[in-house]
DNA sequence: CACCCTCTGCCACAGTTGTCGCAGATCTTC
DNA sequence: GAAGATCTGCGACAACTGTGGCAGAGGGTG
């Protein structure tokens, strides 16, 4: 007896399609496929069927739940945007950081990447770590 | 007449093996199949013929160069560490965190990652960008 | 109720990734 | 120069990804 669908302690790797449905699933969870067909078509181009089959694999592993209101179906998140995130970086550090997070800061403030006004946010959050916690939503 | 394999401007996404057979060869190019073989086979248990397809995916992307040496050929890499590091960066803060770099360096602050020890780091690299300038490579 | 519209279920299909095996060309070593 | 050990070139194949078509179930409207 494994827990099964209800707690993927490891979040499955999201391919690119999936990170952009979940996007509009965590901000307007619980969604339609409709729902989502209307918010990535215009980017995307994507087909109704499309984001249905993408639903249905992220259903598959375990990160969205779904259940029936009448004919149509609800998709909500079983992974938390935050846990996605993480593990998503953390895979980013193991293939190309040498696994370790100091090592991507190090690009991230040596090489490009950050501009004055990020490097000033990124400064204050150091100092007070609480006004980052904040604002997770702004 | 495009550019053909001279010069990839837009490094090409890297695979998770793929990585592992460029943190070999960044490290000792130029290298022989054999040699990354050799490096990879007792994490990976690759066989030759695995790590002779990746490397020749790779050529094909444009991320590496070879030539004959005799018989046997050698591999360079044709973009460096640094770049592919940057532009797989790029692409996860682009999947994951709606494009903004602010955003993972938020996460990194106010989520879990972080050491202490780190957090000092990268302070004295926000103050003094040169000092992390240098040891890239210590 | 008949019709139409929307959803769902399921299948399809090409391209990418992970992993090799095999045959023939080379090199090395008596 | 014949035997063996290596390499390379090339093909194979299953799983995963990106994208979408189609047929049939259900619900809304005159």
């Amino acid at each position: 007896m494994k827990s099964k669908s209800t707690r993927p302690s490891k979040p499955p790797r999201l391919t690119e399609a999936e990170w952009k449905v979940m996007g509009v699933v965590w901000a307007g969870a619980p969604v339609t496929v409709r729902q989502v067909v209307d918010a990535v078509e215009a980017e995307t181009g994507w087909a109704y069927s499309t984001v249905k089959t993408l639903l249905g694999r992220l259903v598959e592993k375990g990160v969205l739940s779904t259940e029936k209101r009448g004919a149509a179906g609800i998709f909500e998140p079983l992974v938390s945007e935050r846990e996605a995130r993480g593990s998503a970086l953390r895979a980013l550090v193991d293939r190309a950081f040498q696994g370790t997070v100091g090592s991507l800061v190090h690009h991230l403030v040596a090489e490009e990447s950050l501009s004055e006004s990020e490097q000033e946010e990124l400064r204050s959050w150091l100092e007070d770590p609480d006004e980052a916690e904040e604002e997770s939503r702004s």
